[in-house]
DNA sequence: GCACAAACGATTGTATACAATGATACAAGA
DNA sequence: TCTTGTATCATTGTATACAATCGTTTGTGC
């Protein structure tokens, strides 16, 4: 099996990582607001370490885009603007679709029936209403789209946008028309990369993101552009 | 005027941007092989800073996928495999196509007439055989290209596969034939965005990544997977 | 009261000291 | 001879000390 490729990167059993973990998820959850100043002190003595892996986590964090340092100054939680979440889902639809390509040629039998099974155990969920467990099972199905592609790049790729509108999705599963929505398609990604139909599968996968996106419209979670 | 997302990264005039900079364009112009470990006190005395710097500029260069670090082990210079390269330039094609349909609806005068100048320079510059002169306009042109997109996170990416391809690339410019091909079809795209036609813009774009990375292969510098 | 400059404080930038970890070499035993 | 344990060394991980820089405040002159 092959290792993670964001784990190298995060590297969870020293501190820097756990700083950089740690930080990434608060920004994504947004436990610290948009333009807030993170002290290097002080984010150090609230995780307990000294401010070395914390300036390291600090300059990886810049490089993924979540917080902007001015030198000499300080480190300022960048916000996602409307516009930047209008430009990611339409790179994702289009990325997604090439994945979905790509899996008809590359899938594994144990990832098809992992994916089988997850879009079992999402419709079940979704009829109880389980809101934690179907963001769960979105997230897994679309990673596990991403590894089926094959391509370390593109899944690499989607997974920092998947991360990066994390945020936003988390409240657009829960309200109750899109999930089974969502389901459905994924169910038609899934049959199509089954039966081999590659037109399909990108059509679908691409549709799949672009609807998510008018979902988010919908919900007024984003302004339209 | 917006500055440079990639210069806020690197911040030139700190240590840490200069060592940065200064190491992933030795790794990308091949003066570390890939496999080569980098030991920090080694790269340190070189450049007369102390560990602090380099380490920083290690972890970007991770999260940039030029090095691996292994904890507690050493860093690695990480090679660009035949795959990769493909899978870049098939996503490339895809996201330029956007790029210039994009574009087509933002970029502006200024840049408009950067590029000319830019596509007018290039066939002077193929003429006299300068190859020096010919990469760097043609560098310059897919930048203009990412930035008249009028969207951060396009260009950003866009800029970053660049970037990651440069050292191959390099070698490919340099041949006879393929520059003028490539000035003819940089002209065809600015003519499509130009006339607002962003179906052509877009086709332009993507046909001409796809015409790059055949012709890396006919050159024999990448296996065609 | 206002303008400007100097001094202070807070924060980041860098260097260095110390701790922890992993690799290697070599010796002892099976 | 091969394996295994241990000591040693090189290298990275972390903490801390010191330098440089930016903002602000305070004080002085007009």
């Amino acid at each position: 099996m092959e290792e993670d490729v964001k784990e190298g990167a995060s590297d969870k059993y020293s501190l820097r990582g756990r700083v950089f973990s740690r930080l990434r998820e608060d920004i994504l959850n947004g436990k610290y607001d948009e333009g807030i100043e993170l002290r290097e002190i002080a984010i150090g003595e609230e995780l307990g370490v000294s401010r070395t892996p914390v300036r390291e986590a600090f300059r990886q964090l810049e490089l993924e885009g979540l917080i902007r340092i001015i030198p000499n100054k300080g480190a300022y939680v960048v916000g996602i603007s409307d516009k930047d979440v209008r430009d990611i889902y339409i790179l994702r639809s289009r990325l997604e679709g090439l994945a979905a390509r790509w899996a008809v040629d590359h899938i594994t039998q144990e990832q098809m029936e992992e994916m089988e099974e997850n879009v079992y155990l999402a419709k079940f969920h979704t009829q109880k209403g389980h809101t934690e467990q179907m963001f769960e099972l979105d997230n897994r199905f679309h990673e596990l789209l991403y590894e089926a592609s094959g391509s370390k790049i593109l899944e690499h790729q989607l997974k920092d946008y998947h991360q990066y509108v994390l945020r936003i999705r988390k409240k657009t599963l829960s309200s109750a028309t899109r999930g089974p929505q969502s389901n459905l398609e994924h169910e038609a990604i899934l049959e199509a990369i089954k039966n081999k139909n590659a037109d399909d599968a990108e059509r679908l996968a691409n549709e799949h993101m672009i609807n998510a996106y008018k979902n988010m419209i919908d919900k007024g979670l984003v302004k339209p552009e």
